[in-house]
DNA sequence: AATAAAAATGTAAACGTTTTCATTAAAATA
DNA sequence: TATTTTAATGAAAACGTTTACATTTTTATT
């Protein structure tokens, strides 16, 4: 591997080191006679600046970590598509971070900002990594840092976010406006943000229709697609079955609609499924799935841009941008069968 | 954010700078003593090494980078989840490649370990972003280095692979043995290994079973959904109808399925669908998809062992791991209609 | 108690850049 | 042509660690 160093394309060209670093940084700052000398030396040699010496002198890694449960779930994995194209376009690489929803790991990357490996974070998990002190303001306590899909309960660091609650009354409403009255729900995981906020929607949603909450329809899942098989099978045990299921993700809703065709029942004739998320795979199930579609790639690229704000040493305003959901009507919901 | 550095701690704690590094370092060369005095230093501080300071010392980044195309891809990200996975356990971050296709960022991200930002690096596409020189023996040019699901054309690289030939060959075999002559095949992106492999078997097994090879039947594609719908638009218009199409990703057959329903055909019962690799919504359509399947989980386990080998400073004797695919049978393929 | 061996610690150099400041060369102005 | 201004370059410090080597302290051996 190359061992060759800023000294080496400096002799080459006969130049100082000085003059090899403005050439490759500021090349403005260099006679056009010498710059050519010093790039063909560095084309000769393959030359590229060892980052750590460059690190180590400007405090800047060029690096952004960002923290996720699971880079499987096409909705993490929408999400970051967009996040590293946009880095790319600024000139920062990704440091993935898979926490697969272990506490340990997740305070793993957030050291690699304390420790100068990345300059900034993105976060998708709803807790802090980071320990605040009450005395001074938070701002001045943390990185540049973004938040987004589950919620971090504080409410300086900047966030973008859908209205969970609103598109979880916007799925339920749905079912209403086709006659049901009888509506499931299966949540995602335990105390997640996320869940919380689409289950406060499912339950306004019902009571501003004068339906009482059965606690026997509420199902906890896990967003992925066996909690959502198994979340049916629940339902379909109960005495009075719902019409519709409303799945707090794609993912579960899909599982639901497995369920329900191992035992015969027709989707959307039997029973209705929507889910939440709008991933690829929705449109081309069979039958092709209702669901509320999150903007992954824009939820992606705000983050980063976000991020970069603050890279920049801005500290924008708004500290949440709320980026809106939509209903997408499909095949899996229809009228109530009578 | 912190700017303690090693001096404070040193400070501190009454000791040199030498030993705080030795107690977070190598903690047996350190008195009992000290050592609680020091870490209850860098406990109360936060204090976190700089990692460029330890890196340019070290010349050790404890980076990986890996190049994918497609991140969103199932495959991909079945692969990186358990690449990551395995990374941490070794005490590797791993950044994030993805090149879109594009060849200039494959380069950004080998440029990374030129520069010393990363230690080794995973590749999965069929190009090697090195310039080898012919002199030389590859190893001692190559960074560690390794490559899996898109082969690269050299073989003194390290590289992780399944038998796409045979694997081809044994989803044709699968159709033949349930009546088909009329086998079409959707392929993968142009000039990519993989599919040139997978073509291979395709024609191979169509020869052995002495039925010629009917270019009309062989349709283009690119691995993706949108693809395998066009490609089974094609294919439906022909005089001559397929009873059965191997579409060489399971992305392309979900693709295909939605066409053939789209246009009222039942699978399996008018034409057979088989796909490849074995993604987790392939048992989640309707029907289930039968298919050839890769082990995504080994496959990235597999690259990450190798990769640290490696980076301990190893030449493994053998240069390619071969995993075994295994055909799937589930219910999108079926007897040939008569 | 004297010596040797081992353990603990400190000193200082080194890693490869970038950038401030100083210096020199070139261009613009008088 | 002499002077001022601007452009181009170089010298050297600084970034924060780790570690080879030197030194001191402790423990073991006689």
């Amino acid at each position: 591997m190359s061992k060759v160093g800023i000294k080496d394309i400096a002799a080459r060209s006969g130049v100082s080191s000085a003059t090899v670093s403005r050439t490759l940084r500021n090349p403005e700052l260099v006679s056009k006679d010498t710059r050519t000398r010093v790039l063909k030396a560095v084309k000769e040699t393959g030359y590229k600046p060892n980052r750590f010496g460059a690190s180590l002198r400007t405090q800047k890694s060029g690096n952004v970590v960002v923290v996720m449960p699971d880079i499987t779930n096409q909705v993490n994995a929408g999400i970051i598509r967009a996040i590293e194209s946009e880095a790319h376009k600024a000139g920062y690489s990704v440091l993935l971070g898979d926490t697969q929803n272990q506490e340990e790991r997740e305070q793993h990357y957030a050291d690699m900002v304390s420790s100068g490996q990345a300059d900034g974070i993105l976060i998708f998990t709803p807790n802090l990594p980071f320990t605040l002190q009450e005395n001074k303001p938070v701002t001045e306590q943390l990185p540049p840092l973004v938040n987004s899909c589950e919620e971090i309960d504080n409410e300086d660091i900047y966030k973008v976010l859908i209205d969970n609650k609103a598109g979880g009354r916007a799925a339920v409403q749905h079912l209403l406006d086709l006659g049901h009255t009888c509506i499931a729900a299966v949540m995602g995981p335990k105390d997640t943000p996320s869940t919380l906020e689409r289950l406060a929607g499912y339950k306004q949603a019902l009571t501003e229709a004068n339906i009482e909450i059965n606690k026997n329809l509420i199902i906890r899942g896990d967003y992925r697609t066996v909690s959502g098989i198994e979340a049916m099978e629940k339902l379909l045990r109960l005495r009075h079955r719902p019409t519709a299921v409303f799945c707090f993700s794609d993912d579960m809703a899909i599982g639901a609609m497995n369920a329900l065709r191992e035992y015969d029942y027709r989707i959307p004739e039997d029973i209705s499924v929507i889910g939440f998320d709008d991933i690829s795979y929705a449109e081309l199930m069979y039958p092709k799935l209702t669901t509320i579609r999150q903007p992954l790639e824009d939820i992606g690229r705000n983050c980063m841009q976000l991020l970069v704000e603050q890279l920049k040493g801005n500290r924008p305003e708004q500290k949440v941008i709320k980026l809106p959901f939509e209903l997408v009507v499909r095949q899996s919901t229809g009228p109530v069968p009578r």
